[in-house]
DNA sequence: ACCTTATAGAAAATCATTTTCTACAACGGA
DNA sequence: TCCGTTGTAGAAAATGATTTTCTATAAGGT
């Protein structure tokens, strides 16, 4: 999924992708990481350009309306990773925040919620832990 | 996991069981549905007593710092749902807001995250969709 | 019973998020 | 390409959830 289809995407949402959010939303695809609104507002000021906090909140907004990001609750803050595929997992580094994607995915099979219980509509499944390179950092 | 087990745990992280903090506590636990701080304080001064809101924030803190507390992030709302058990999953009913909780669980070995990507500390899995009684609602 | 330490709860403060507002930019049609 | 419509940027203000502060009180150990 490049620019192209993301600025398809919210078009079809009615979301315009003036330079700023472009700008907003290189640094965030780019990072592969999560960031909190204000830690992504802070990133793009330093590495790309000076755009307003409330950009930054829209944005988060409009790609999580359209599937394209996902927001993790840790420790108490909303973090919000890009999320370009349909379903799938995630591997969190809990120490550099580092996000990678998981595709295969057999929970729903291997779980085989019951009937009795109810229907699912969606599920989540997300591993959290140290990343390679945070593990080898410390010798 | 009655009432002494919690009172003990809290007891060990020097958290004191008052009979406030047994009001909320009783209602959060007879409830096994999730809630938002300012719901479960409305839902505890209807059936139970009248305490502050600032008792029911500590509580859930309480609780969710010694692990029998878990937080939710559904529709950018943070919903708190009582878990005594150590590892589980669950079913969230995002109609009644319900859960259940499923403790078989294979998706650590169905998922086998690669020794590559870094080494997994936990992992949380959750299925949402609509109950039975609540499928059942609408005939 | 006494002493230390945690708590209740109201009130105030904090701070993340949302709303408001105005000039401006993007898109689509002529 | 120009124009009208509609969404957007960003500062500033407002909102509202959460946290902190404070004082009297209660809990639990000794």
């Amino acid at each position: 999924m490049d620019l192209k289809d993301i600025q398809q995407l919210l078009h079809e949402h009615k979301f315009r992708l003036t330079k700023e959010r472009e700008a907003v939303l290189m640094a965030f695809v780019d990072a592969r990481r999560m960031f909190t609104p204000a830690q992504l507002h802070d990133y793009v000021k330093e590495r790309y350009e000076r755009v307003g906090l409330t950009t930054v909140y829209r944005l988060l907004e409009a790609l999580t309306k359209v599937g394209l990001a996902t927001p993790f609750l840790i420790d108490g803050e909303i973090y919000y990773t890009f999320c370009p595929n349909q379903h799938h997992h995630h591997f969190v580094c809990l120490q550099c925040h580092q996000v990678k994607e998981l595709f295969q995915c057999n929970a729903q099979q291997a779980m085989d919620v019951d009937q009795k219980i109810g229907t699912v509509a969606y599920h989540k499944l997300d591993f959290f832990g140290r990343c390679r390179s945070c593990e080898e950092e410390k010798h």
